[in-house]
DNA sequence: GCAATCGGTTTTGTTCAACATTTCAGTTGA
DNA sequence: TCAACTGAAATGTTGAACAAAACCGATTGC
């Protein structure tokens, strides 16, 4: 009885989202309704509502007649979003001011990945690097920009996941945050915005270098 | 039967839409389940996949066991908006380059407001500017960002179809937009990203005061 | 007179069973 | 080998039904 004004089908979005991120279900896997739905224990009408929040978020893909089918991030939805984070988290950037909010939440991001690395937690260090990147775009103070930029983040969490992002490919940004961060605390906007394109961009080519390195050519 | 790939529940949502962006349905007005499902000659179970599709495009609201409403564009949610498309547009503007495809849709949308301006149409006027707008926006080659921006826009047309834009409204930006497209042509972008700046501003203003003037105190 | 409370009504949330339609896979036939 | 056909499985859609929540009005108590 945890329910307290969600919906049933929230929940078991909730659920599915859940075993997303953790792994269960793996990019391109296709989610049969009569099975999904006899397991988690729901019509299939309130699964189908469900799939309809996760489609949103851009987690779930639908396919008319075909069924739901698991995200499959493309290298171009990846580069798409690496144009858009160029965009969005840069210009972003360039609009901070001294004491917003975000740069307080920046700095625990980087508290926490330096915390999780070390545990050698890598999971832990991948979500606090997303978490600066998402305070990133909070200060922009824009409420719709900010869910945008959440789901992005959550289907490039989905890529992650593909590949096991390992060590070398978390660790070096644990520096180049709090490098990023400095510049902030420091009131040197543009610089910040220019120093976090090389590093996105840089950031970029180790992605698809990973991806195409271990069969992502869907 | 000119359905070809498309759900019912798909249809169904175009012709809510269709009726959103028309006016029969007014910002804030609570859609039953039941009557429209009559109305629309649909199963209440497909009318909630439509809510979800709409809901997902920020046209509907969802409040639990409430029902479902017409989004009413707060006057936050406004200021929202042309926040971001004043990161998003500007910064598209400065991605553009000589011949790129969306500069002929913004030649387009010009020449069409201007037609349009001809036959005193202001409607099609006011499309026309969407459109240009929305042609800025495919400068950056986006797909996603351009998603994005079509489901911004959607929620402006709302808040535009509250407030009956009057000629005053719509006309001024029809030279602006000339302006702005020879500028662009000219290969003059970053003048053309402060350019589109300045009028997003004035545009902003505009809008705000015409809502705040006929009572959208919401 | 007014506020709080109590029921009944309406509406949404959810499920179930059924059927139409489409897709998919395996078989048949040339 | 390949094309067309056939049947099974999955999705799309419906209608009815019931639980739970919200809404509305009347009653009760002060």
């Amino acid at each position: 009885m945890a329910d307290s004004s969600l919906t049933l089908a929230e929940v078991v979005a909730d659920r599915i989202r859940a075993r997303l991120t953790f792994g269960v279900l793996t990019p391109g896997q296709r989610l049969s309704e009569a099975a999904l739905a006899r397991d988690l224990g729901v019509s299939r009408n309130t699964l189908r509502e469900a799939f309809r929040l996760l489609t949103k978020d851009g987690l779930l893909e639908h396919k008319t007649n075909r069924g739901v089918f698991v995200a499959t991030p493309s290298m171009g939805a990846i580069i798409d979003i690496y144009h858009i984070r160029r965009i969005v988290e840069c210009q972003a950037l360039r609009m901070a001011h001294g004491r917003h909010p975000a740069v307080a939440r920046m700095a625990e991001a980087v508290a926490a990945a330096q915390a999780a690395q070390g545990h050698q937690d890598w999971r832990a260090v991948g979500n606090a690097n997303m978490d600066f990147h998402a305070a990133i775009v909070e200060l922009a103070d824009s409420p719709k920009l900010t869910a945008f930029y959440g789901n992005l983040a959550a289907e490039l969490r989905l890529a992650f996941g593909l590949l096991k992002l390992p060590r070398n490919l978390h660790e070096p940004y644990i520096g180049m945050n709090a490098d990023l961060l400095a510049t902030v605390q420091d009131g040197q906007y543009e610089t910040a915005a220019r120093q976090l394109d090389r590093y996105l961009s840089q950031s970029e080519r180790a992605v698809l270098a990973a991806l195409s390195g271990q069969g992502g050519g869907g």
